[in-house]
DNA sequence: TTAAATTATGTTATATTATAACGTTTTCGA
DNA sequence: TCGAAAACGTTATAATATAACATAATTTAA
């Protein structure tokens, strides 16, 4: 939460007490949580909370880099490391539901290599690897 | 088409005059297709054409890996060898909306090794990496 | 070859996710 | 302190997807 606070102040970015709080709500779930999940929680917080209130912030923080979209859940998470920019890349448990996110440099390399072969200019990527997790594989899933 | 037939009678499943239809509008695209858009089309030929009525038959032909969906479009398109059990891996142009499907053994080698790693075993795999195609950087945009 | 079971489709309704549009308040620099 | 910009409030609606139950078509098997 300090180094949200930090990257705000270094990109002059107005962290300001409802963004703080969905980053918070977004970071005390323990997994990717969806925009009206956050939306009930803020209703039990502020009378006025609407979707627009809870997409603004999340727009906010997805534009800074403090959370990533999952796609394949439409829900959001905490990014691990907001001070650099970097792919999305998830390994996301299908029963437990835990999203990690992970960084390698050889599949950087390879969605590099790829799209350059191409010809393929990249803006942003997505990675996103469905299975088991080893907590829930250790607990008979597979 | 004749490979959707062919791959529907090794499997045992029904390709009926639906799901032939759906997945005959998706080639037709080129480019990934909404459900929506699917319906609207569907609704000109079949006067009691529902959401229902395009969702199942999108089911059957993701179930079969005729189609793929890619997920940050919430769309679909067809899928270029679906003989054979693949990830989902595209490079989709934010210019032009082209979608390539491609196939490379170092993004997959990366993906199942870091997952390995990880304790994690494999599911599903998508990849989506959004840019510029090779086509509209020539036409100046980068 | 018919009856039961299964699969596919029709139909109505509703759930879930996300954005448009416009007005008001707050913030911040000139 | 004033004006512009940013943030937020508020109402409405768009876009995507599924639930639930009825009917029809097809397959299986007695
Ligand atoms: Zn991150
Ligand atoms: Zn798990
Ligand atoms: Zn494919
Ligand atoms: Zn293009």
């Amino acid at each position: 939460m300090q180094s949200a606070v930090d990257l705000c102040g270094q990109r002059g970015a107005r962290l300001t007490a409802l963004r703080r709080r969905v980053l918070e709500l977004i970071w005390k779930s323990h997994k990717p949580v969806g925009a009206y999940e956050l939306l009930d929680i803020l209703k039990n917080e502020r009378r006025n909370a609407q979707p627009p209130t809870v997409y603004r912030a999340l727009d906010f923080l997805l534009e800074l880099g403090l959370v990533h979209r999952i796609e394949s859940l439409n829900a959001f998470i905490g990014c691990c490391a907001p001070d650099t920019a970097h792919p999305s890349q998830f390994l996301i448990c299908r029963d437990c539901g835990a999203a990690a996110e992970i960084t390698d440099n050889r599949l950087d390399k390879a969605i590099a290599g790829l799209a350059d072969e191409a010809g393929f200019s990249v803006l942003h990527r997505i990675v996103e690897v469905a299975g088991h997790c080893p907590n829930c594989r250790e607990q008979g899933y597979e």
